[in-house]
DNA sequence: GTCAGTTAAAAAATCGATTATTATGTATAA
DNA sequence: TTATACATAATAATCGATTTTTTAACTGAC
């Protein structure tokens, strides 16, 4: 029998720190703050085991710190660390993408469409919620998925969850930002022609205008 | 008082975490081996808690895989594997030598030479024991220390980890690796000349003859 | 009023035991 | 034999309670 039609079982373990990332990323924690862990047990209806080993998964996942004795605490954001992190995204996807461009198959390309196309629905519908956001996060993970380097795309990932904690800032997405969402289509169409070239140029000036829009959120934060 | 020269406690769960890391990155648990959580215990003489906490930061590291409902594994280890990993070595660390060798000042300098001393030190006395390897990154990571990006260096400090999983494979450093701890004193040299070009050249020179030891050590593994 | 020292409360870390899941072994039927 | 169902053992995950440490509140001397 085919064991994948079971239904899955996941450990609460994994399932809070799922939620807990997320809710990280999204910005539902002040940064700073530190997290009572007795608050989160409650509002999350979790034991205190599965909750310490997904703070403690978390920490080293850089989205918690950890510290000696007294618990964990969400990071404080910094101008100087979003640059950081803007930074390494230039370097790291812009190597990437060049490498996917090169390695990238048949199947590739078609999963890019797909994803370029559900993303752009999803603007449409003008509902820049949750749904948004993981679409957004999966149109990027498919961009570079074929780079050939799982730990590039690990890193990647990480500084996507890092870069968001800033571009997340704030209300939810109230400004329409037509040219960001422009260049996704535009990204697949170089992909497509496999000019690695000029996709590199504009992944680096999707990253440097995403940047943009980061850094204004984190300045209108204070 | 300065509440610096109390003694600092740390947790057991730290505690363990770092120990186990050790242990995990020179090779005293077999690839691909299922940790058995009670022996661990006794072995380490710590408790449950403390141990799954570190186990689980491990596998948010990267040395450990989780698996659903069935603990954890010591990751399994493959040549695209190690590529990979001296790839992103090549590629991050020559980055971030070239950038510490713009930012670093007189302090870094100094600590430089200090640390290719102690290395050398511990070179000479022919123990290439745990005290070089620690010597050996403490180095390495003097080396790219000012290079201003923290998520930088907290990638090259991973990729170390990992990549010593396989160079630090087998019997303990019988080999004499003359040209590569030559290279160390070289690497300053052109760092105190602050030449970039040509220190970035030597760093990957240096990271492609580590590899050849790592790649030599993984396939005379099986 | 301020500050060191003390005590009480809160929180973090850990322990010991329980529950849930997987892995193993065994008997039975095809 | 081979496969399948069932029972049993082993292990992972989680819970509830305890211990340890930190933080906050309090006290009294200066």
């Amino acid at each position: 029998m085919n064991q994948h039609l079971q239904p899955v079982i996941s450990t609460a373990s994994s399932r809070i720190y799922e939620t807990l990332r997320r809710d990280l990323v999204g910005g539902r924690f002040a940064a700073g703050e530190k997290l009572a862990i007795n608050a989160l047990k409650e509002h999350y209806h979790v034991g205190l085991s599965p909750l310490r080993e997904a703070l403690n998964k978390l920490a080293a996942y850089g989205l918690l710190i950890q510290e000696n004795q007294r618990g964990f605490r969400v990071p404080t954001l910094s101008r100087s660390e979003l640059d950081d992190i803007a930074n390494m995204r230039l370097e790291l996807e812009g190597m990437a993408f060049e490498r996917a461009i090169q390695h990238g198959d048949d199947i590739w390309e078609a999963e890019l469409l797909a994803a370029a196309h559900r993303l752009k629905r999803a603007d449409l519908s003008l509902e820049k919620g949750e749904e948004w956001e993981v679409l957004h996060s999966q149109f990027h993970r498919t961009l570079v998925a074929p780079c050939g380097s799982v730990w590039l795309l690990r890193f990647i990932e990480q500084l996507h969850d890092q870069f968001d904690r800033y571009r997340r800032l704030g209300p939810k997405m109230p400004t329409v930002r037509q040219t960001l969402d422009g260049q996704h289509h535009e990204l697949v169409e170089l992909a497509l022609q496999r000019d690695s070239k000029a996709a590199r140029a504009l992944m680096d000036d999707h990253i440097h205008k995403s940047y943009q829009v980061a850094l204004k959120r984190y300045q209108e934060h204070a």
